[in-house]
Parts: structure tokens; sequence; C-alpha cells
DNA sequence: TCCTCCTATGCAACGAGTTGCATAGGCAAG
DNA sequence: CTTGCCTATGCAACTCGTTGCATAGGAGGA
């Protein structure tokens, strides 16, 4: 299970709570892997218990104590050891996917709307990543030069801009067949 | 949840056994929706339960006999009134994001091999698919022309041959990135 | 003959993920 | 002063998804 993982590599680039982490989890390395608060306190738990983690109390003044957690030794050797094992190339889960072939039952063109809801969602992130792509990396404000750890955070964040630009391209493409459904004749729709 | 609409638009598409359908999410509905056999029994007793489905028991000869799954009315009332309805866009779930991410905690060379083999398992799926859009939609044997579920399905298909386009591209992005940070000299590595 | 693979269905157990709810202090707007 | 939002943690119930195993007849090769 990556959740584990990916906790790890949040925790090694910077010691935090859970409540933290849920917020990484809405950006930055939630780019490529979601997760809720509950699942992360969960984990976070059991990871502790087993050892991964360390827990420090952490007071604060105006807001709620917090457990900052950070990596123990045993959680940097679970962490190596599943870098050096293979993963499976993971396949697509994609809601819309299912749905675009289900119009062929129903009002193809009912679906525009939906597909352009998906469409602007994909647009915002689009602009989210280059917006922080210049503040991190390549802007007067980034470090140059970079270390690796920016680098390879870099690498993936041009993963997260290359299937947004893909995924909008795409659902051009979807639209565009979906105008022509609708302009045929009715004799010849499916 | 989308198992079971993809399942409805399925056997909507062409009726069929349990088995048959697990195969079925092995490739065409499999490339954006992926589920097990022992995932699809289950649901499928539970929509038959539910009145979504039809059973018929269909013997055969020189195999075991099989239960043959129809879409009832209410299974396509279920589905037209989840295709009206909005979803979500969704998230990935990137394994190889977060071994690249903790990569910079251990060994990046070490990464290279298994990023190779992902590779070689992108330009797979998209051999495959390429191949299955001529023999379904711009061949010689493609029906043509098109009706609007098979316009769908090869909308549906582009998709995928995009997104395994990108994925190789950025495969070889990284790649690059990696062999760049194992050239550096040790004092410049983070 | 034995071994393995293919069709076909299924149970049981577990782990992963979602949804709803609860608590509790501080802060700011109306 | 009440309403709502932010930080911060957590439980409970449920569904979804994975893994391992079981059954059973037929086909084909070593």
């Amino acid at each position: 299970m990556a959740l584990e993982h990916a906790i790890l590599v949040s925790l090694l680039e910077k010691p935090g709570s859970g409540y933290e982490l849920a917020r990484r989890f809405e950006r930055s390395i939630g780019y490529f892997w979601t997760a809720t608060h509950q699942q992360i306190y969960r984990v976070l738990k059991r990871m502790e218990g087993d050892g991964m983690l360390a827990v420090r109390e952490v007071p604060q003044q105006g807001r709620p104590d917090k457990k900052e957690y950070s990596v123990a030794a045993p959680g940097r050797a679970a962490l190596s050891q599943w870098l050096h094992e293979p993963v499976e190339p993971e396949s697509l889960r994609h809601d819309l996917a299912v749905k675009i072939r289900g119009a062929a039952f129903d009002d193809p063109a009912a679906l525009v709307r939906e597909v352009e809801r998906h469409r602007q969602a994909h647009a915002d992130r689009l602009a989210h990543y280059l917006a922080g792509q210049v503040r991190d990396f390549t802007g007067p404000e980034a470090p140059a030069p970079l270390d690796a750890g920016q680098e390879l955070q870099h690498v993936v964040l041009r993963g997260g801009i290359a299937y947004e630009r893909m995924t909008i391209a795409w659902l051009d493409d979807v639209l565009a067949t979906l105008h022509r459904l609708a302009e045929r004749p009715p004799h010849a729709r499916g």
C-alpha cells in the first residue's frame, strides 16, 4: 500500500502533524496521491505503533496542541525496501470514460455540460501547477541550482502538467465528438 | 460507485456472464476501469437482488453452464440517472511518482530499471490500443460509417492512446532527469 | 497418466477508502 | 452574540478492492 510510503516521503521532506499532512495531501503530494484526514490519522497511529514513526507533542498558542510526527529508523528502512521492489504500473479509474460510453444508451448531448465542467477543473489544476512550477523551480525566487530532491519534485510536477494538458486536449476531442453526433440526422444515430 | 455503472454499460453493449465481464474488464472497459472476477461476481449478485439485472441460465456443451446477465428496466433507469448527475473529476493515484520523490532519500540511480519497466509496460499498452483502433475503427475491416456508440467507444480509446503517449514521454523525461542526477559530482547532490 | 491451462462460479478474510459525526478552543464578521 | 470558519484530533459504520483459496469438468501436451 502506497499511503504509508507517501506519508514516509512527505515526513522525510518535512516532519509534521496529521493535520499538516492532510493539507499537503490537498496539494503537493496530493497531486498524485489523495487521502483524507481520517485515513491519515488512522495510518499514522498504526505506523507509530509499528515503530516506523516518532511522535512529539508540540504545545501551541492560540490553537490546539499538535502531535508532530517524524520518520524513525525502521520507517526509513521500510521506505528503502519498497523503493527497491517493483510496483505494478497502475491502471486508470476514469468515471467520465464510463459515462461517455454509457451516453450511447442515453442522450449524448446531455453530457456536454459535464464534460465542460471537467475541462474547467483540469484547466484550473493546470494553472495551479504552472504557478507552482514558476514559484518553486523556474522563477527568480526559486533556488538555483536545484538539489536532487528538488529536481525529482520538479520532474513529478512536470508529469502532472503533462497529464492535465493531455486531459484538456482529450476533453476537447470528446466535446467535438459529442457536437458531431448531435448534428447528425436522426436516422444516422446508433 | 462506478463499478455498478461500468457493468451496466458493458451489459447494455452486450449481455454476458460474470466470467465474460471479467474478461472484458481485462481489455475494452478495463482500459479505464479495472475489476477482478471476485468483485464482479459479488456486485452482479447484489445488482440482481436489487432488480437491476435479469439472469438467464445458459447450458453449454464442453464447458460449465453460465449465468447470462442482462440489464433490466430499473438498471437502465439507474444508469440514466447517474449519467445526469455530476461526478467528481478524478485524481491520480500514482505509486511511481511517490517512488520518484522518495528516491531523494535513497539512491536515485536504483530507480532507472523500475522506470524503464514501466515505460515498457506503457509502450505495450499503447501498441495494443493502436492495434484495436485499426481493427475496430479506422481499418478496412471496421464498420463505416460508425454508429453513435462506436464513435463514443472510439473517442474513449483515443483518450487511452493519448494517456499512454503522454506517460511514455514523461517517463523519458524522468529517465533523463535520473541520468543527469547520476552524472552530477557528489558535492552537488542533495 | 499426470500436469497444466481454460471456462465458470464462488467464499472468507483483510486492508483500503469514504462518509458522517463529534469534540473543542480561537478568531472574525455581521 | 451568534454564526461560521480554521486548527486539530478522532470514532464508527460502511463500501470498495485485493488476495488466497476452493470446486469442477474438459482439453491438450509431456
